[in-house]
DNA sequence: CTAAACTTTCAAATATTATTGAAAATAAAA
DNA sequence: TTTTATTTTCAATAATATTTGAAAGTTTAG
Protein backbone atom coordinates (compact mmCIF):
# COMPACT_ATOMS: atom_id res chain seq x y z
CA UNK A 1 0.00 0.00 0.00
CA UNK A 2 0.95 3.73 -1.37
CA UNK A 3 1.56 6.35 1.84
CA UNK A 4 -1.01 8.37 0.89
CA UNK A 5 -3.56 5.42 0.46
CA UNK A 6 -2.25 4.79 3.97
CA UNK A 7 -3.25 8.00 5.39
CA UNK A 8 -6.30 7.96 3.96
CA UNK A 9 -7.77 4.97 5.34
CA UNK A 10 -5.89 6.05 8.95
CA UNK A 11 -7.70 9.16 8.58
CA UNK A 12 -10.63 7.06 8.18
CA UNK A 13 -10.60 4.29 10.35
CA UNK A 14 -9.81 7.22 13.45
CA UNK A 15 -12.84 8.55 12.13
CA UNK A 16 -14.75 5.93 12.74
CA UNK A 17 -13.42 4.70 15.83
CA UNK A 18 -14.14 8.06 17.59
CA UNK A 19 -17.93 7.82 16.24
CA UNK A 20 -18.35 4.90 17.99
CA UNK A 21 -16.88 6.15 21.54
CA UNK A 22 -19.07 9.14 21.22
CA UNK A 23 -16.61 11.71 19.68
CA UNK A 24 -17.69 13.91 16.87
CA UNK A 25 -15.92 11.58 13.59
CA UNK A 26 -14.63 15.30 12.00
CA UNK A 27 -12.50 15.80 15.16
CA UNK A 28 -11.52 12.44 15.20
CA UNK A 29 -10.16 12.90 11.65
CA UNK A 30 -8.56 16.09 12.31
CA UNK A 31 -6.79 14.25 15.64
CA UNK A 32 -5.74 11.39 13.28
CA UNK A 33 -4.15 14.44 10.32
CA UNK A 34 -2.39 16.40 12.86
CA UNK A 35 -1.19 12.98 14.36
CA UNK A 36 0.69 11.87 10.91
CA UNK A 37 1.91 14.86 10.03
CA UNK A 38 5.28 15.61 10.52
CA UNK A 39 4.81 19.00 10.79
CA UNK A 40 2.51 21.84 12.74
CA UNK A 41 -0.28 22.66 10.03
CA UNK A 42 -2.74 25.89 9.65
CA UNK A 43 -6.29 25.77 9.82
CA UNK A 44 -6.63 26.39 5.82
CA UNK A 45 -4.13 23.27 5.29
CA UNK A 46 -6.57 21.50 7.62
CA UNK A 47 -9.75 21.99 5.49
CA UNK A 48 -8.21 21.26 2.47
CA UNK A 49 -6.74 18.21 3.66
CA UNK A 50 -10.36 17.37 4.77
CA UNK A 51 -12.49 19.46 2.91
CA UNK A 52 -14.47 20.71 5.52
CA UNK A 53 -15.26 24.25 6.12
CA UNK A 54 -13.20 27.16 7.83
CA UNK A 55 -16.08 26.94 10.93
CA UNK A 56 -15.55 23.75 11.21
CA UNK A 57 -12.30 23.59 11.60
CA UNK A 58 -11.56 26.11 13.83
CA UNK A 59 -14.49 24.88 16.40
CA UNK A 60 -13.37 21.20 15.81
CA UNK A 61 -9.28 22.53 16.43
CA UNK A 62 -10.02 24.52 19.55
CA UNK A 63 -12.32 21.06 21.18
CA UNK A 64 -9.18 19.29 20.26
CA UNK A 65 -7.19 21.82 22.46
CA UNK A 66 -9.75 21.51 24.96
CA UNK A 67 -9.04 17.85 25.72
CA UNK A 68 -5.37 18.36 25.66
CA UNK A 69 -4.49 16.91 22.29
CA UNK A 70 -3.30 19.30 20.24
CA UNK A 71 -1.44 22.76 20.68
CA UNK A 72 -1.53 25.70 18.95
CA UNK A 73 2.19 26.97 17.94
CA UNK A 74 3.38 30.42 16.22
CA UNK A 75 5.99 30.41 13.85
CA UNK A 76 8.26 33.25 14.18
CA UNK A 77 7.75 36.21 11.77
CA UNK A 78 4.23 34.57 10.84
CA UNK A 79 0.59 35.61 11.41
CA UNK A 80 -1.29 32.58 11.14
CA UNK A 81 -1.45 29.87 14.01
CA UNK A 82 -0.17 26.34 13.61
CA UNK A 83 -1.75 23.46 15.25
CA UNK A 84 0.40 20.12 15.76
CA UNK A 85 -0.63 16.89 17.93
CA UNK A 86 0.95 15.39 21.33
CA UNK A 87 2.72 12.28 19.22
CA UNK A 88 2.79 10.66 22.15
CA UNK A 89 0.58 8.24 22.34
CA UNK A 90 0.57 6.96 25.96
CA UNK A 91 0.16 10.47 26.68
CA UNK A 92 -3.35 10.84 24.21
CA UNK A 93 -4.31 7.46 25.69
CA UNK A 94 -3.88 9.59 29.41
CA UNK A 95 -5.27 12.83 28.34
CA UNK A 96 -8.44 10.56 26.87
CA UNK A 97 -8.88 8.68 29.69
CA UNK A 98 -8.48 12.02 32.12
CA UNK A 99 -11.06 13.81 30.19
CA UNK A 100 -13.65 11.58 30.34
CA UNK A 101 -13.08 10.50 33.45
CA UNK A 102 -13.66 14.09 34.62
CA UNK A 103 -16.59 14.66 32.39
CA UNK A 104 -18.31 11.23 32.77
CA UNK A 105 -17.35 8.84 35.50
CA UNK A 106 -16.73 11.61 38.74
CA UNK A 107 -20.48 13.05 37.42
CA UNK A 108 -21.71 9.52 37.28
CA UNK A 109 -20.34 8.38 41.15
CA UNK A 110 -21.84 11.56 42.41
CA UNK A 111 -25.00 10.42 41.15
CA UNK A 112 -24.69 6.74 42.10
CA UNK A 113 -23.47 8.13 45.81
CA UNK A 114 -27.12 9.71 46.63
CA UNK A 115 -28.94 6.95 44.79
CA UNK A 116 -27.29 4.63 47.42
CA UNK A 117 -28.53 7.09 50.19
CA UNK A 118 -32.77 5.90 49.17
CA UNK A 119 -33.90 4.14 52.09
CA UNK A 120 -36.27 1.14 52.12
CA UNK A 121 -37.37 -1.93 53.64
CA UNK A 122 -34.71 -5.11 52.35
CA UNK A 123 -38.30 -6.93 52.30
CA UNK A 124 -39.58 -5.10 49.54
CA UNK A 125 -38.13 -6.92 46.41
CA UNK A 126 -38.78 -3.60 44.60
CA UNK A 127 -35.80 -1.76 46.68
CA UNK A 128 -33.92 -4.60 47.51
CA UNK A 129 -33.36 -4.72 43.43
CA UNK A 130 -32.93 -1.34 43.35
CA UNK A 131 -30.25 -1.32 46.10
CA UNK A 132 -28.27 -3.77 45.02
CA UNK A 133 -27.86 -2.94 41.67
CA UNK A 134 -27.44 0.91 42.50
CA UNK A 135 -24.29 -0.36 44.99
CA UNK A 136 -22.62 -3.17 42.66
CA UNK A 137 -22.63 -0.68 39.96
CA UNK A 138 -21.25 1.99 42.86
CA UNK A 139 -18.29 -0.37 43.70
CA UNK A 140 -17.44 -1.13 40.22
CA UNK A 141 -17.31 2.52 38.88
CA UNK A 142 -15.12 3.50 42.03
CA UNK A 143 -12.93 0.76 40.89
CA UNK A 144 -12.59 1.96 37.65
CA UNK A 145 -11.81 5.44 39.11
CA UNK A 146 -9.06 4.17 41.51
CA UNK A 147 -8.11 2.15 38.29
CA UNK A 148 -7.72 5.42 36.21
CA UNK A 149 -6.00 7.38 38.96
CA UNK A 150 -3.55 4.96 38.81
CA UNK A 151 -2.87 4.43 35.28
CA UNK A 152 -2.91 8.64 34.80
CA UNK A 153 0.19 8.22 37.48
CA UNK A 154 2.11 5.91 35.72
CA UNK A 155 4.90 5.64 33.35
CA UNK A 156 5.35 4.92 29.52
CA UNK A 157 7.17 2.17 30.62
CA UNK A 158 4.17 0.54 32.28
CA UNK A 159 1.97 0.10 29.52
CA UNK A 160 4.64 -1.33 27.77
CA UNK A 161 6.38 -3.54 29.52
CA UNK A 162 5.92 -5.20 33.08
CA UNK A 163 1.98 -5.38 32.77
CA UNK A 164 2.07 -7.33 30.38
CA UNK A 165 4.03 -10.54 31.71
CA UNK A 166 1.66 -10.07 34.66
CA UNK A 167 -1.65 -10.60 32.73
CA UNK A 168 -0.78 -13.53 31.19
CA UNK B 1 -34.56 10.47 48.33
CA UNK B 2 -38.18 8.15 47.54
CA UNK B 3 -37.55 4.79 46.03
CA UNK B 4 -39.59 6.11 42.92
CA UNK B 5 -37.36 9.43 42.75
CA UNK B 6 -34.50 7.46 42.94
CA UNK B 7 -35.57 4.84 39.95
CA UNK B 8 -36.11 7.73 37.67
CA UNK B 9 -32.72 9.53 38.35
CA UNK B 10 -30.67 6.20 37.93
CA UNK B 11 -32.67 5.37 34.52
CA UNK B 12 -31.65 8.99 33.54
CA UNK B 13 -28.24 8.81 34.29
CA UNK B 14 -28.19 5.16 33.26
CA UNK B 15 -29.38 6.63 29.52
CA UNK B 16 -26.91 9.76 29.55
CA UNK B 17 -23.67 7.62 30.08
CA UNK B 18 -24.99 5.59 27.55
CA UNK B 19 -25.24 8.20 25.01
CA UNK B 20 -21.58 9.71 25.93
CA UNK B 21 -20.14 5.91 25.14
CA UNK B 22 -22.24 5.69 21.58
CA UNK B 23 -25.11 3.59 23.09
CA UNK B 24 -28.46 4.74 22.10
CA UNK B 25 -29.99 6.60 24.99
CA UNK B 26 -32.81 4.35 25.02
CA UNK B 27 -31.28 0.97 24.91
CA UNK B 28 -29.19 2.47 27.94
CA UNK B 29 -32.93 3.12 29.73
CA UNK B 30 -34.21 0.13 29.01
CA UNK B 31 -31.58 -1.80 30.30
CA UNK B 32 -31.32 0.47 33.72
CA UNK B 33 -35.51 -0.22 34.36
CA UNK B 34 -34.58 -3.66 34.01
CA UNK B 35 -31.81 -3.85 36.09
CA UNK B 36 -33.59 -2.52 39.01
CA UNK B 37 -36.48 -4.95 38.31
CA UNK B 38 -36.80 -7.51 40.71
CA UNK B 39 -39.75 -9.86 38.12
CA UNK B 40 -39.35 -10.14 33.84
CA UNK B 41 -40.72 -6.82 32.11
CA UNK B 42 -43.13 -7.40 29.27
CA UNK B 43 -42.55 -5.46 26.49
CA UNK B 44 -45.81 -3.18 27.52
CA UNK B 45 -44.51 -2.80 30.75
CA UNK B 46 -41.51 -1.34 29.46
CA UNK B 47 -43.47 0.69 26.70
CA UNK B 48 -45.69 1.98 29.92
CA UNK B 49 -42.73 2.75 32.17
CA UNK B 50 -40.34 4.53 29.88
CA UNK B 51 -43.60 5.78 27.77
CA UNK B 52 -42.27 4.71 24.75
CA UNK B 53 -43.62 2.90 21.41
CA UNK B 54 -43.63 -0.58 20.75
CA UNK B 55 -42.03 -1.08 17.86
CA UNK B 56 -38.80 1.15 19.31
CA UNK B 57 -39.18 -1.31 22.97
CA UNK B 58 -39.27 -4.26 20.54
CA UNK B 59 -36.13 -3.33 18.69
CA UNK B 60 -34.20 -1.53 21.77
CA UNK B 61 -35.00 -5.35 23.74
CA UNK B 62 -34.04 -7.42 20.91
CA UNK B 63 -30.46 -5.15 20.77
CA UNK B 64 -29.91 -5.77 24.74
CA UNK B 65 -30.68 -9.59 23.57
CA UNK B 66 -27.86 -9.42 20.88
CA UNK B 67 -25.25 -7.21 23.71
CA UNK B 68 -25.58 -10.29 25.79
CA UNK B 69 -27.23 -8.14 28.55
CA UNK B 70 -30.92 -9.56 28.79
CA UNK B 71 -32.69 -12.79 28.12
CA UNK B 72 -36.15 -13.52 27.18
CA UNK B 73 -38.41 -15.59 29.77
CA UNK B 74 -41.75 -17.44 29.10
CA UNK B 75 -43.92 -18.42 32.01
CA UNK B 76 -45.76 -21.38 32.29
CA UNK B 77 -49.17 -21.20 30.69
CA UNK B 78 -48.61 -17.41 29.63
CA UNK B 79 -47.80 -16.40 25.67
CA UNK B 80 -46.45 -13.05 26.06
CA UNK B 81 -42.85 -13.07 26.65
CA UNK B 82 -40.92 -11.37 29.41
CA UNK B 83 -37.58 -9.99 29.32
CA UNK B 84 -34.84 -9.51 31.87
CA UNK B 85 -31.34 -8.20 32.97
CA UNK B 86 -28.62 -9.89 33.74
CA UNK B 87 -28.08 -8.71 37.19
CA UNK B 88 -24.45 -9.41 37.89
CA UNK B 89 -22.83 -6.33 37.14
CA UNK B 90 -19.71 -7.86 36.90
CA UNK B 91 -20.90 -9.99 34.03
CA UNK B 92 -22.60 -6.73 32.53
CA UNK B 93 -19.30 -4.95 32.79
CA UNK B 94 -17.45 -8.73 30.39
CA UNK B 95 -20.18 -8.97 28.54
CA UNK B 96 -19.92 -4.97 27.25
CA UNK B 97 -16.17 -5.07 26.82
CA UNK B 98 -16.30 -8.85 25.04
CA UNK B 99 -19.04 -6.96 22.92
CA UNK B 100 -17.16 -3.70 22.00
CA UNK B 101 -13.83 -5.60 21.41
CA UNK B 102 -15.79 -7.86 18.57
CA UNK B 103 -17.02 -4.89 17.43
CA UNK B 104 -14.84 -2.40 17.15
CA UNK B 105 -11.22 -2.95 18.43
CA UNK B 106 -10.61 -6.45 16.37
CA UNK B 107 -11.32 -4.58 13.01
CA UNK B 108 -9.52 -1.25 14.45
CA UNK B 109 -6.26 -3.85 15.11
CA UNK B 110 -6.85 -5.33 11.21
CA UNK B 111 -6.71 -2.17 9.54
CA UNK B 112 -3.63 -0.96 12.20
CA UNK B 113 -1.81 -4.25 10.70
CA UNK B 114 -2.51 -3.71 7.37
CA UNK B 115 -1.19 0.00 8.01
CA UNK B 116 2.11 -1.22 9.17
CA UNK B 117 3.02 -2.81 6.28
CA UNK B 118 3.16 0.49 3.83
CA UNK B 119 6.68 0.53 3.12
CA UNK B 120 8.61 3.78 2.95
CA UNK B 121 11.94 5.61 3.38
CA UNK B 122 12.70 6.30 7.27
CA UNK B 123 14.15 8.88 5.97
CA UNK B 124 11.12 10.68 4.40
CA UNK B 125 9.38 12.95 7.31
CA UNK B 126 6.26 11.90 5.94
CA UNK B 127 6.90 8.52 6.09
CA UNK B 128 8.43 8.22 9.08
CA UNK B 129 5.94 10.41 11.16
CA UNK B 130 3.23 8.06 9.57
CA UNK B 131 4.81 4.83 10.82
CA UNK B 132 5.76 5.82 13.99
CA UNK B 133 1.94 6.98 14.99
CA UNK B 134 0.59 3.97 13.29
CA UNK B 135 2.80 1.34 14.55
CA UNK B 136 2.49 2.91 18.41
CA UNK B 137 -1.04 2.83 18.23
CA UNK B 138 -0.70 -0.77 17.20
CA UNK B 139 0.58 -1.56 20.23
CA UNK B 140 -1.23 0.09 22.46
CA UNK B 141 -4.49 -1.55 20.80
CA UNK B 142 -2.56 -4.96 21.13
CA UNK B 143 -2.28 -4.23 24.29
CA UNK B 144 -5.95 -3.15 25.90
CA UNK B 145 -6.37 -6.48 23.58
CA UNK B 146 -4.66 -8.70 25.49
CA UNK B 147 -5.81 -6.90 28.99
CA UNK B 148 -9.86 -7.20 27.91
CA UNK B 149 -8.68 -10.67 27.12
CA UNK B 150 -7.30 -11.20 30.84
CA UNK B 151 -10.82 -9.19 32.11
CA UNK B 152 -13.16 -11.80 30.27
CA UNK B 153 -11.32 -14.55 31.99
CA UNK B 154 -10.99 -13.09 35.42
CA UNK B 155 -13.03 -13.74 38.40
CA UNK B 156 -14.17 -9.71 39.76
CA UNK B 157 -12.03 -10.07 42.66
CA UNK B 158 -9.11 -11.32 41.12
CA UNK B 159 -9.11 -8.81 38.74
CA UNK B 160 -9.64 -5.68 40.76
CA UNK B 161 -7.49 -6.81 43.16
CA UNK B 162 -4.33 -7.49 40.59
CA UNK B 163 -4.84 -4.57 38.30
CA UNK B 164 -4.66 -2.04 41.33
CA UNK B 165 -1.98 -3.82 42.76
CA UNK B 166 -0.63 -3.90 38.99
CA UNK B 167 -1.02 -0.05 38.23
CA UNK B 168 0.87 1.30 41.72
C1' DC C 1 -5.58 55.96 12.56
C1' DT C 2 -6.93 52.29 8.42
C1' DA C 3 -6.25 48.26 5.88
C1' DA C 4 -5.14 43.64 5.57
C1' DA C 5 -4.66 39.10 7.52
C1' DC C 6 -6.44 36.09 10.13
C1' DT C 7 -9.80 33.96 13.69
C1' DT C 8 -14.21 33.34 15.81
C1' DT C 9 -19.10 33.10 16.05
C1' DC C 10 -23.61 31.37 15.25
C1' DA C 11 -28.12 31.15 12.68
C1' DA C 12 -29.51 28.48 9.04
C1' DA C 13 -29.01 24.43 6.24
C1' DT C 14 -27.80 19.50 6.02
C1' DA C 15 -27.03 15.13 7.47
C1' DT C 16 -27.54 11.55 10.70
C1' DT C 17 -29.88 8.91 14.01
C1' DA C 18 -33.87 7.58 16.68
C1' DT C 19 -38.82 6.89 17.07
C1' DT C 20 -43.41 6.12 15.81
C1' DG C 21 -47.38 3.53 14.51
C1' DA C 22 -49.93 0.89 11.68
C1' DA C 23 -49.69 -3.05 8.69
C1' DA C 24 -47.78 -7.57 8.05
C1' DA C 25 -46.18 -11.67 10.04
C1' DT C 26 -46.30 -15.28 13.39
C1' DA C 27 -47.98 -18.45 16.59
C1' DA C 28 -51.18 -20.33 19.89
C1' DA C 29 -56.09 -21.25 20.92
C1' DA C 30 -60.64 -22.18 19.67
C1' DT D 1 -59.46 -23.72 9.75
C1' DT D 2 -60.41 -19.24 11.74
C1' DT D 3 -59.83 -16.16 15.38
C1' DT D 4 -57.17 -13.82 18.59
C1' DA D 5 -52.98 -12.49 21.04
C1' DT D 6 -48.60 -11.16 20.35
C1' DT D 7 -44.38 -9.86 17.90
C1' DT D 8 -41.89 -7.86 14.07
C1' DT D 9 -41.02 -4.81 10.34
C1' DC D 10 -40.17 -0.57 8.10
C1' DA D 11 -41.53 3.77 5.61
C1' DA D 12 -42.57 8.08 7.33
C1' DT D 13 -41.64 11.42 10.79
C1' DA D 14 -39.33 13.64 14.44
C1' DA D 15 -35.39 14.75 17.09
C1' DT D 16 -30.40 15.47 17.36
C1' DA D 17 -26.05 16.46 15.81
C1' DT D 18 -22.98 18.37 12.53
C1' DT D 19 -21.55 21.56 9.09
C1' DT D 20 -21.57 25.62 6.48
C1' DG D 21 -20.46 30.26 5.27
C1' DA D 22 -20.75 34.85 5.71
C1' DA D 23 -20.54 38.54 9.01
C1' DA D 24 -18.39 40.19 13.08
C1' DG D 25 -14.38 40.26 15.82
C1' DT D 26 -9.45 40.59 16.62
C1' DT D 27 -4.75 41.55 15.91
C1' DT D 28 -0.78 43.26 13.60
C1' DA D 29 1.48 46.18 10.06
C1' DG D 30 1.88 50.25 7.81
Amino acid sequence: MELAEGKQKFIEAWGRIGSEWGINRTMAQVHALLLISPDALTTEEVMDELNISRGNANMTLRDLINWGLVEKQHKPGERKEYFAADKDIWNVARQVAKERKKRELEPMLKVLKELSTVEGDQNDKAYATFNKSVTDINKLANNADRMIDTMLKAEESWFWGSVLKIFK
